[in-house]
DNA sequence: GAACGCAATATTGTCTGACAATACACGTCA
DNA sequence: TGACGTGTATTGTCAGACAATATTGCGTTC
């Protein structure tokens, strides 16, 4: 009764022969990390596992997991453990474990077939530029090198945003980042400094008039995450980054896209200088 | 039992006052779209919705309800309908339902608490370059538009990343670009070039060294899918983008970045012109 | 002995039904 | 009028079942 099967025309990406890594324990060994679990008492539950309480379980679970595959403990064309292994090992339900892997799946981590199970697809596939994706990856390599990857791409990114931001920011826009400069300026702590740091170089990307852009701004987070944690920054360096800022904001202003992407390289430079002595 | 409930630091994000449009169907009117499908034979299943044979039910249903949401039918702050709402209105489980907005979610599309419900995260939180979003975003909005600021960001991006290139790409990563350009110039039909011209620019912004230009990739799949399908090409027109192509190719051969970069703003401005004279 | 076809099988995909956790909404009471 | 408790709607989680599917290995045939 079902219709002809309509042919797919494009050609299949076959699975071919990938690893089989399906039992295999990722790289680091955790064998005593369940320790005399077996016959847990009724009632209690989820022994496995960080559990973050305000967290849900499937976004515990994407976490992990995905935090693992980044991490390189499945590489790509490695197959997963599959539902009901994850389900046992995390004591949680299948239904979880398969909207965590929906969620990796959205990510382009993972992808999957029935009777294959899942697999890791490979790396040039993945949405580095996803949040979450973002965040692990941040966590695995030595922060040195991803920091520097970030700080590179920004290099890219922020002059061209910033002269565009230039030539076609609103009012609105304006006041965005003028107020961002104005707090940066009168933060009391360097954890308020980072915040307006931050809402500043956003609001410019929103400001350029490409939408495009705007997702890009998960990056500079994330650099700004890194560089708060990782640096301390003295007074004078502040002032110093303060005024380069306030040059930014003052030919985003003035409309002057030449003047503001040499400002913003500017700014660049002079961070680049401050993870460089780090 | 459980242990206090650890105070969350990071202030909440609270739902605040979203819109309530639980029941308010999409701005299109789709009213006579299930005619007379009540008590519906048996056996019989899945009257509504596109349902695309090879694909599976979640993900023709997460690509249902994105491409709504990115198109506008739901604006960011709307309370989508329930669960229940879009099992009964597609004739699917609620796990299917579930699985699909677990990948929205993962896209930054939506996010929901209980309670609530599930809601639409404003537009400057979605993963724009996100492959599937990027796909329904393109079809939305006049593709003039879209194609335009395509183009501008691989004005930003390309020339540096191909510098890049020209610094660092291995032997290994230099022949894939040379057998695209080579296979671009034996194509016989235009979509074939254009697969080959896809892959030449994909394997530049790998050969890039930086992991975050990679991702980036769509973006130049997106513009090429649609410059394929909106433009034709005269024969001349294709010879001299054959050259410039090549000119990119020789730079990066020869580890020259001014040129590279230089070579590919060319092209760019090619490429610009013919979206021009479309 | 090799090639081909077919069935067994393992895994994801989907459905159903139930209960828990949560936070808004409302009514009650001081 | 305001504070407080209760109702309730919605997502979150669980459990168990069957369907769809492609690989794997076996058997059959040439």
């Amino acid at each position: 009764m079902r219709p002809n099967r309509p042919v797919v025309l494009d050609s299949f990406r076959k699975p071919a022969f990938l690893k089989r890594m399906r039992d295999a324990k990722p790289n680091k060994e955790k064998s005593p990390k369940k320790p005399a679990a077996a016959e847990r008492p009724a009632g209690v539950r989820r022994p496995d596992a960080a559990r973050i309480p305000g967290a849900s379980v499937h976004g515990s679970l994407a976490s992990e997991i995905g935090l693992r595959i980044v991490r390189g403990d499945y590489p790509p064309g490695t197959i997963l453990p599959n539902e009901a292994k994850w389900s046992e090992t995390f004591s949680v339900s299948r239904s979880a474990v398969r909207e965590a892997i929906k969620m990796l799946m959205a990510k382009s981590l993972l992808a999957s077939r029935p009777k294959i199970g899942s697999w890791v697809e490979p790396k040039e596939r993945w949405n580095l530029l996803d949040r979450d994706v973002l965040a692990w990856y941040a966590t695995s390599p030595d922060r040195e090198v991803f920091l520097k990857t970030v700080q590179e791409f920004r290099h890219i990114i922020e002059p061209e945003a910033t002269a565009f931001a230039a030539m076609r920011r609103t009012g609105e826009q304006m006041a965005e980042i003028s107020q961002a400069c104005r707090e940066m300026g009168a933060a009391t702590s360097l954890q308020e400094r980072t915040r307006a740091d931050t809402r500043f170089h956003l609001a410019i990307l929103r400001a350029s008039g490409n939408d495009l852009l705007v997702p890009l701004g998960v990056l500079i987070e994330s650099a700004f995450d890194h560089l708060f944690a990782y640096t301390t920054r003295a007074v004078d360096d502040l002032n110093h980054a303060q005024k380069l800022h306030e040059a930014i904001e003052k030919n985003i202003r003035l409309q002057r896209p030449d003047a503001a992407r040499a400002a913003v390289r500017k700014l660049l430079a002079n961070t680049d200088h401050v993870i460089k002595s780090r």
